[in-house]
DNA sequence: ACCTGAACACCGTTCAAGT
DNA sequence: ACCTGAACACCGTTCAAGT
Protein backbone atom coordinates (compact mmCIF):
# COMPACT_ATOMS: atom_id res chain seq x y z
CA UNK A 1 0.00 0.00 0.00
CA UNK A 2 1.27 3.28 -1.10
CA UNK A 3 2.13 5.82 1.45
CA UNK A 4 -0.47 8.35 1.00
CA UNK A 5 -2.90 5.52 0.29
CA UNK A 6 -2.26 4.34 4.08
CA UNK A 7 -2.54 7.67 5.22
CA UNK A 8 -6.26 8.38 3.99
CA UNK A 9 -7.43 5.02 4.73
CA UNK A 10 -6.27 6.00 8.54
CA UNK A 11 -7.69 9.42 8.43
CA UNK A 12 -11.18 7.65 7.23
CA UNK A 13 -11.11 5.71 9.77
CA UNK A 14 -10.51 8.18 12.33
CA UNK A 15 -13.16 10.72 10.95
CA UNK A 16 -15.42 7.95 10.76
CA UNK A 17 -15.41 6.81 14.24
CA UNK A 18 -16.08 10.08 14.88
CA UNK A 19 -18.43 10.71 12.87
CA UNK A 20 -20.60 6.83 14.22
CA UNK A 21 -19.90 7.97 18.06
CA UNK A 22 -21.85 11.31 17.28
CA UNK A 23 -24.82 10.64 14.57
CA UNK A 24 -24.69 6.53 15.06
CA UNK A 25 -24.03 4.20 11.98
CA UNK A 26 -26.45 5.97 9.64
CA UNK A 27 -23.57 8.77 9.57
CA UNK A 28 -23.20 10.52 6.45
CA UNK A 29 -20.20 9.39 4.49
CA UNK A 30 -19.81 12.43 2.58
CA UNK A 31 -19.36 13.81 5.69
CA UNK A 32 -16.87 11.93 6.47
CA UNK A 33 -14.86 11.25 3.29
CA UNK A 34 -14.93 15.77 3.77
CA UNK A 35 -13.71 15.62 6.95
CA UNK A 36 -10.70 13.34 6.10
CA UNK A 37 -9.95 15.65 3.54
CA UNK A 38 -10.14 13.04 0.27
CA UNK A 39 -12.71 12.87 -2.18
CA UNK A 40 -15.99 10.67 -1.82
CA UNK A 41 -14.62 7.75 -4.50
CA UNK A 42 -11.12 7.33 -1.99
CA UNK A 43 -13.50 6.27 0.40
CA UNK A 44 -15.19 3.99 -1.70
CA UNK A 45 -11.71 2.79 -2.84
CA UNK A 46 -10.68 1.60 0.57
CA UNK A 47 -14.49 0.80 1.71
CA UNK A 48 -16.69 -0.65 -0.31
CA UNK A 49 -19.74 -0.32 1.96
CA UNK A 50 -20.47 0.79 4.71
CA UNK A 51 -20.49 -2.77 6.46
CA UNK A 52 -16.19 -2.82 5.50
CA UNK A 53 -15.99 0.74 7.29
CA UNK A 54 -17.71 -0.48 10.24
CA UNK A 55 -15.86 -3.93 9.90
CA UNK A 56 -12.52 -2.30 10.03
CA UNK A 57 -13.30 -0.23 13.03
CA UNK A 58 -14.51 -3.06 15.29
CA UNK A 59 -11.85 -5.36 14.49
CA UNK A 60 -9.27 -4.49 17.32
CA UNK A 61 -11.89 -3.91 19.78
CA UNK A 62 -13.38 -7.36 18.82
CA UNK A 63 -10.00 -8.84 18.90
CA UNK A 64 -10.08 -7.58 22.55
CA UNK A 65 -13.48 -8.75 23.78
CA UNK A 66 -12.33 -12.31 22.52
CA UNK A 67 -9.14 -11.63 24.50
CA UNK A 68 -11.52 -11.23 27.51
CA UNK A 69 -13.21 -13.48 27.27
CA UNK A 70 -10.41 -15.93 27.04
CA UNK A 71 -9.39 -14.40 30.25
CA UNK A 72 -12.33 -14.79 32.32
CA UNK A 73 -12.44 -18.28 31.25
CA UNK A 74 -8.50 -18.84 32.76
CA UNK A 75 -9.58 -16.98 36.26
CA UNK A 76 -13.19 -16.90 36.85
CA UNK A 77 -15.74 -19.53 37.97
CA UNK A 78 -18.12 -20.31 34.98
CA UNK A 79 -21.64 -18.49 36.17
CA UNK A 80 -19.16 -15.69 36.69
CA UNK A 81 -17.31 -15.49 33.84
CA UNK A 82 -20.01 -16.00 31.65
CA UNK A 83 -21.91 -12.92 33.11
CA UNK A 84 -18.81 -11.01 33.15
CA UNK A 85 -18.21 -11.27 29.62
CA UNK A 86 -22.05 -10.79 28.59
CA UNK A 87 -21.20 -7.41 30.24
CA UNK A 88 -18.34 -6.81 28.52
CA UNK A 89 -19.70 -7.07 25.05
CA UNK A 90 -23.06 -5.51 25.72
CA UNK A 91 -21.07 -2.45 26.22
CA UNK A 92 -18.59 -3.20 23.51
CA UNK A 93 -21.97 -3.52 20.68
CA UNK A 94 -22.56 0.13 22.71
CA UNK A 95 -19.82 1.80 20.79
CA UNK A 96 -22.18 3.14 17.95
CA UNK A 97 -26.26 3.93 17.86
CA UNK A 98 -26.78 1.21 15.16
CA UNK A 99 -24.08 -0.95 15.51
CA UNK A 100 -26.44 -3.66 17.73
CA UNK A 101 -29.01 -3.60 14.72
CA UNK A 102 -25.83 -4.08 12.20
CA UNK A 103 -24.30 -7.11 14.42
CA UNK A 104 -27.62 -9.02 14.72
CA UNK A 105 -28.76 -9.07 11.25
CA UNK A 106 -24.80 -9.94 9.79
CA UNK A 107 -25.49 -12.99 12.36
CA UNK A 108 -26.70 -15.71 9.69
CA UNK A 109 -25.05 -14.16 6.47
CA UNK A 110 -21.90 -15.15 5.55
CA UNK A 111 -21.73 -12.66 3.08
CA UNK A 112 -21.68 -9.87 5.37
CA UNK A 113 -17.95 -8.21 5.85
CA UNK A 114 -19.32 -8.34 9.84
CA UNK A 115 -19.90 -12.06 9.77
CA UNK A 116 -16.43 -13.11 10.81
CA UNK A 117 -16.65 -11.01 14.12
CA UNK A 118 -20.22 -12.43 14.86
CA UNK A 119 -18.71 -15.38 14.26
CA UNK A 120 -16.05 -15.33 16.51
CA UNK A 121 -18.32 -13.53 19.38
CA UNK A 122 -20.74 -16.71 18.97
CA UNK A 123 -17.86 -19.11 19.20
CA UNK A 124 -16.26 -17.20 22.30
CA UNK A 125 -20.18 -17.06 23.60
CA UNK A 126 -19.82 -21.17 23.08
CA UNK A 127 -17.07 -22.42 25.23
CA UNK A 128 -18.72 -19.69 27.98
CA UNK A 129 -22.10 -21.17 27.81
CA UNK A 130 -20.84 -24.82 27.44
CA UNK A 131 -18.77 -24.01 30.51
CA UNK A 132 -21.63 -22.76 32.78
CA UNK A 133 -23.82 -25.66 31.23
CA UNK A 134 -21.60 -28.43 32.70
CA UNK A 135 -21.25 -26.61 35.82
CA UNK A 136 -25.11 -26.19 35.94
CA UNK A 137 -25.03 -22.50 36.05
CA UNK A 138 -27.46 -21.69 33.02
CA UNK A 139 -30.62 -23.59 31.72
CA UNK A 140 -29.49 -26.89 29.93
CA UNK A 141 -31.37 -25.21 26.70
CA UNK A 142 -29.52 -22.56 26.75
CA UNK A 143 -27.32 -22.18 23.65
CA UNK A 144 -24.68 -19.10 22.25
CA UNK A 145 -27.35 -18.04 20.09
CA UNK A 146 -29.51 -16.95 22.78
CA UNK A 147 -26.50 -15.52 24.10
CA UNK A 148 -25.68 -13.54 21.31
CA UNK A 149 -29.45 -12.42 20.66
CA UNK A 150 -29.39 -11.50 25.01
CA UNK A 151 -26.14 -9.15 24.10
CA UNK A 152 -26.88 -7.44 21.19
CA UNK A 153 -31.04 -7.13 22.69
CA UNK A 154 -29.31 -5.51 25.96
CA UNK A 155 -27.51 -3.23 23.75
CA UNK A 156 -30.07 -2.04 21.92
CA UNK A 157 -32.13 -1.07 24.91
CA UNK A 158 -28.98 0.51 26.00
CA UNK A 159 -28.87 2.68 22.72
CA UNK A 160 -32.35 4.36 23.42
CA UNK A 161 -33.15 4.22 27.03
CA UNK A 162 -31.21 5.06 30.08
CA UNK A 163 -28.66 3.20 31.50
CA UNK A 164 -30.39 2.14 34.94
CA UNK A 165 -33.10 0.52 32.71
CA UNK A 166 -30.78 -0.92 30.56
CA UNK A 167 -28.94 -2.66 33.18
CA UNK A 168 -32.92 -3.63 35.03
CA UNK A 169 -33.78 -5.31 31.60
CA UNK A 170 -29.91 -6.64 31.07
CA UNK A 171 -30.58 -8.22 35.02
CA UNK A 172 -34.05 -9.81 34.11
CA UNK A 173 -32.36 -11.48 31.22
CA UNK A 174 -29.27 -12.95 32.89
CA UNK A 175 -31.50 -14.70 36.09
CA UNK A 176 -34.02 -15.75 32.90
CA UNK A 177 -30.48 -17.90 31.46
CA UNK A 178 -29.67 -19.42 34.68
CA UNK A 179 -31.94 -23.05 35.40
CA UNK A 180 -34.94 -22.49 36.21
CA UNK A 181 -37.09 -23.90 38.77
CA UNK A 182 -40.21 -25.87 38.38
CA UNK B 1 -62.97 17.50 7.18
CA UNK B 2 -64.57 17.98 3.45
CA UNK B 3 -64.85 14.88 2.16
CA UNK B 4 -62.31 14.96 -0.53
CA UNK B 5 -59.97 15.51 2.11
CA UNK B 6 -61.61 12.66 4.34
CA UNK B 7 -60.72 10.58 1.32
CA UNK B 8 -57.11 11.56 0.63
CA UNK B 9 -56.40 10.91 4.60
CA UNK B 10 -57.82 7.58 4.20
CA UNK B 11 -55.94 6.60 1.05
CA UNK B 12 -52.69 7.98 2.74
CA UNK B 13 -52.95 5.76 5.31
CA UNK B 14 -53.93 2.72 3.71
CA UNK B 15 -51.01 3.29 1.45
CA UNK B 16 -48.39 4.21 4.51
CA UNK B 17 -49.74 0.64 5.63
CA UNK B 18 -48.46 -1.17 2.62
CA UNK B 19 -45.25 0.89 2.62
CA UNK B 20 -44.19 0.61 6.16
CA UNK B 21 -45.15 -3.43 6.24
CA UNK B 22 -42.79 -3.23 3.12
CA UNK B 23 -39.89 -1.03 3.65
CA UNK B 24 -40.26 -0.89 7.62
CA UNK B 25 -41.16 2.77 9.11
CA UNK B 26 -38.17 4.33 7.15
CA UNK B 27 -40.36 3.78 4.16
CA UNK B 28 -40.29 6.91 1.50
CA UNK B 29 -43.51 9.54 2.21
CA UNK B 30 -42.72 10.43 -1.79
CA UNK B 31 -43.64 6.92 -2.56
CA UNK B 32 -46.42 6.95 -0.25
CA UNK B 33 -48.03 10.09 -1.29
CA UNK B 34 -47.47 9.26 -5.32
CA UNK B 35 -49.09 5.67 -4.54
CA UNK B 36 -52.03 7.69 -2.91
CA UNK B 37 -52.24 9.85 -5.95
CA UNK B 38 -51.61 12.87 -3.76
CA UNK B 39 -48.90 15.75 -3.68
CA UNK B 40 -46.33 15.34 -1.89
CA UNK B 41 -47.77 18.39 0.23
CA UNK B 42 -50.76 16.96 0.53
CA UNK B 43 -49.28 14.36 3.09
CA UNK B 44 -47.55 17.00 5.06
CA UNK B 45 -50.74 18.75 5.30
CA UNK B 46 -52.37 16.05 7.39
CA UNK B 47 -49.37 14.12 8.77
CA UNK B 48 -46.77 16.68 10.05
CA UNK B 49 -43.97 14.09 10.83
CA UNK B 50 -43.45 10.80 10.41
CA UNK B 51 -44.25 10.02 13.80
CA UNK B 52 -47.84 11.59 13.14
CA UNK B 53 -48.70 9.15 10.24
CA UNK B 54 -47.55 6.36 12.52
CA UNK B 55 -49.56 6.99 15.18
CA UNK B 56 -52.46 7.38 13.53
CA UNK B 57 -51.59 4.16 11.92
CA UNK B 58 -51.06 2.36 14.69
CA UNK B 59 -54.31 3.98 17.00
CA UNK B 60 -56.73 1.43 16.42
CA UNK B 61 -54.94 -1.61 17.07
CA UNK B 62 -53.32 0.21 20.15
CA UNK B 63 -56.65 0.02 21.55
CA UNK B 64 -57.07 -2.86 20.46
CA UNK B 65 -54.37 -4.24 22.87
CA UNK B 66 -55.19 -2.32 25.56
CA UNK B 67 -58.75 -3.96 25.55
CA UNK B 68 -56.99 -7.52 25.40
CA UNK B 69 -55.52 -6.40 28.10
CA UNK B 70 -58.73 -5.89 30.05
CA UNK B 71 -60.13 -9.05 29.36
CA UNK B 72 -56.84 -11.00 30.49
CA UNK B 73 -57.17 -9.33 34.00
CA UNK B 74 -61.17 -10.20 34.13
CA UNK B 75 -60.54 -14.01 32.93
CA UNK B 76 -56.91 -15.17 33.79
CA UNK B 77 -54.97 -15.41 36.94
CA UNK B 78 -52.29 -12.95 36.96
CA UNK B 79 -49.09 -14.41 36.23
CA UNK B 80 -50.65 -16.02 33.06
CA UNK B 81 -52.92 -12.88 32.22
CA UNK B 82 -49.06 -10.76 32.12
CA UNK B 83 -47.36 -13.35 29.89
CA UNK B 84 -50.27 -13.29 27.30
CA UNK B 85 -50.38 -9.65 27.44
CA UNK B 86 -46.62 -9.60 26.66
CA UNK B 87 -46.83 -11.74 24.06
CA UNK B 88 -49.87 -10.09 22.65
CA UNK B 89 -47.54 -6.55 22.69
CA UNK B 90 -44.95 -8.06 21.50
CA UNK B 91 -46.73 -9.07 18.45
CA UNK B 92 -48.38 -5.89 18.21
CA UNK B 93 -44.76 -4.49 18.07
CA UNK B 94 -44.34 -5.96 15.63
CA UNK B 95 -46.15 -4.95 12.87
CA UNK B 96 -43.40 -2.93 11.07
CA UNK B 97 -39.50 -2.88 10.64
CA UNK B 98 -38.40 -0.40 13.15
CA UNK B 99 -41.71 0.46 15.49
CA UNK B 100 -40.14 -0.98 18.33
CA UNK B 101 -37.19 1.67 17.98
CA UNK B 102 -39.83 4.78 17.32
CA UNK B 103 -41.86 3.26 20.66
CA UNK B 104 -39.18 3.49 23.20
CA UNK B 105 -37.60 6.13 21.75
CA UNK B 106 -40.89 8.18 22.45
CA UNK B 107 -41.19 6.27 25.68
CA UNK B 108 -40.03 9.10 27.82
CA UNK B 109 -40.44 12.20 25.64
CA UNK B 110 -43.93 13.66 25.97
CA UNK B 111 -43.71 16.18 22.78
CA UNK B 112 -43.70 12.76 20.42
CA UNK B 113 -46.93 12.31 18.77
CA UNK B 114 -46.26 8.34 19.56
CA UNK B 115 -46.09 9.02 23.64
CA UNK B 116 -49.39 8.84 24.15
CA UNK B 117 -49.69 5.32 22.81
CA UNK B 118 -46.70 4.57 25.15
CA UNK B 119 -48.23 5.80 28.19
CA UNK B 120 -51.32 3.89 27.69
CA UNK B 121 -49.29 0.49 27.40
CA UNK B 122 -47.32 1.46 30.25
CA UNK B 123 -50.36 2.43 32.42
CA UNK B 124 -51.88 -1.48 31.28
CA UNK B 125 -48.56 -2.85 32.13
CA UNK B 126 -48.53 -1.69 35.25
CA UNK B 127 -51.91 -3.09 36.23
CA UNK B 128 -50.81 -6.42 35.23
CA UNK B 129 -47.39 -6.42 37.04
CA UNK B 130 -49.15 -4.89 39.98
CA UNK B 131 -51.52 -7.81 39.95
CA UNK B 132 -49.01 -10.22 39.48
CA UNK B 133 -46.81 -9.12 41.99
CA UNK B 134 -49.41 -9.06 44.58
CA UNK B 135 -50.08 -12.61 43.68
CA UNK B 136 -46.12 -13.53 44.43
CA UNK B 137 -45.79 -14.25 40.53
CA UNK B 138 -43.04 -11.98 39.45
CA UNK B 139 -39.95 -10.54 40.97
CA UNK B 140 -40.99 -7.63 43.23
CA UNK B 141 -38.82 -5.41 42.14
CA UNK B 142 -39.97 -5.72 38.36
CA UNK B 143 -42.14 -2.45 37.11
CA UNK B 144 -43.94 -1.55 34.14
CA UNK B 145 -41.13 0.22 32.66
CA UNK B 146 -39.02 -2.88 32.77
CA UNK B 147 -41.92 -4.63 31.12
CA UNK B 148 -42.09 -2.01 27.97
CA UNK B 149 -38.31 -2.47 27.48
CA UNK B 150 -38.85 -6.23 27.62
CA UNK B 151 -41.82 -6.26 24.68
CA UNK B 152 -39.89 -3.59 22.70
CA UNK B 153 -37.04 -5.53 22.97
CA UNK B 154 -38.49 -8.99 22.19
CA UNK B 155 -40.24 -6.78 18.69
CA UNK B 156 -36.61 -5.68 18.13
CA UNK B 157 -35.04 -8.88 18.25
CA UNK B 158 -38.36 -10.37 16.28
CA UNK B 159 -37.57 -8.17 13.55
CA UNK B 160 -34.34 -9.31 12.78
CA UNK B 161 -33.89 -12.68 13.61
CA UNK B 162 -35.89 -16.21 13.16
CA UNK B 163 -39.31 -16.63 15.01
CA UNK B 164 -37.38 -19.39 16.80
CA UNK B 165 -34.94 -17.39 18.26
CA UNK B 166 -37.33 -14.64 19.13
CA UNK B 167 -39.48 -16.91 21.00
CA UNK B 168 -36.03 -18.12 22.84
CA UNK B 169 -34.88 -14.81 23.96
CA UNK B 170 -38.63 -14.31 25.49
CA UNK B 171 -39.15 -16.88 27.28
CA UNK B 172 -35.63 -16.31 29.13
CA UNK B 173 -36.84 -12.65 29.42
CA UNK B 174 -40.16 -13.77 31.00
CA UNK B 175 -39.01 -16.39 32.94
CA UNK B 176 -36.20 -13.85 34.10
CA UNK B 177 -39.03 -11.63 35.34
CA UNK B 178 -40.47 -14.56 38.22
CA UNK B 179 -39.30 -13.76 41.57
CA UNK B 180 -35.77 -15.21 41.68
CA UNK B 181 -34.14 -17.43 43.99
CA UNK B 182 -31.10 -16.66 46.34
C1' DA C 1 -60.23 24.88 3.21
C1' DC C 2 -57.43 22.15 0.82
C1' DC C 3 -54.19 20.79 -2.81
C1' DT C 4 -50.21 21.19 -6.08
C1' DG C 5 -45.56 20.75 -7.27
C1' DA C 6 -41.35 23.44 -7.90
C1' DA C 7 -37.48 24.58 -5.06
C1' DC C 8 -33.94 23.76 -1.83
C1' DA C 9 -30.81 21.02 0.71
C1' DC C 10 -28.90 16.72 1.39
C1' DC C 11 -27.34 11.94 0.54
C1' DG C 12 -25.45 7.22 -1.65
C1' DT C 13 -22.99 5.36 -5.37
C1' DT C 14 -20.55 5.01 -9.81
C1' DC C 15 -17.10 5.85 -13.08
C1' DA C 16 -14.41 8.46 -16.66
C1' DA C 17 -10.66 11.26 -16.36
C1' DG C 18 -6.60 12.69 -14.20
C1' DT C 19 -1.81 12.28 -11.64
C1' DA D 1 -1.77 2.53 -8.15
C1' DC D 2 -4.50 5.76 -6.44
C1' DC D 3 -7.36 9.93 -6.37
C1' DT D 4 -10.84 13.40 -8.00
C1' DG D 5 -15.32 15.13 -8.46
C1' DA D 6 -19.11 15.50 -11.76
C1' DA D 7 -23.14 12.88 -12.76
C1' DC D 8 -27.16 10.32 -11.69
C1' DA D 9 -30.86 8.86 -8.87
C1' DC D 10 -33.28 9.43 -4.82
C1' DC D 11 -35.17 11.57 -0.58
C1' DG D 12 -37.24 14.99 3.21
C1' DT D 13 -39.38 19.29 3.83
C1' DT D 14 -41.23 23.92 2.85
C1' DC D 15 -44.14 27.26 0.86
C1' DA D 16 -46.04 30.36 -2.81
C1' DA D 17 -49.52 29.80 -5.95
C1' DG D 18 -53.62 27.80 -7.36
C1' DT D 19 -58.72 25.92 -6.99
Amino acid sequence: MRADARRNYERLLAEADVAFREHGTDASLEEIARRAGVAIGTLYAHFPTRQALLESLMRERNDQVIGQGEELIKERPPGEALEAWARISVAHTTAYRGLAASLISCFDDPTSPLYGACHAMTEMGERLVERAREAGGIRPDASASDLFALITAAAWVREQVSEEQAERLLRIMIDGLRPQEG
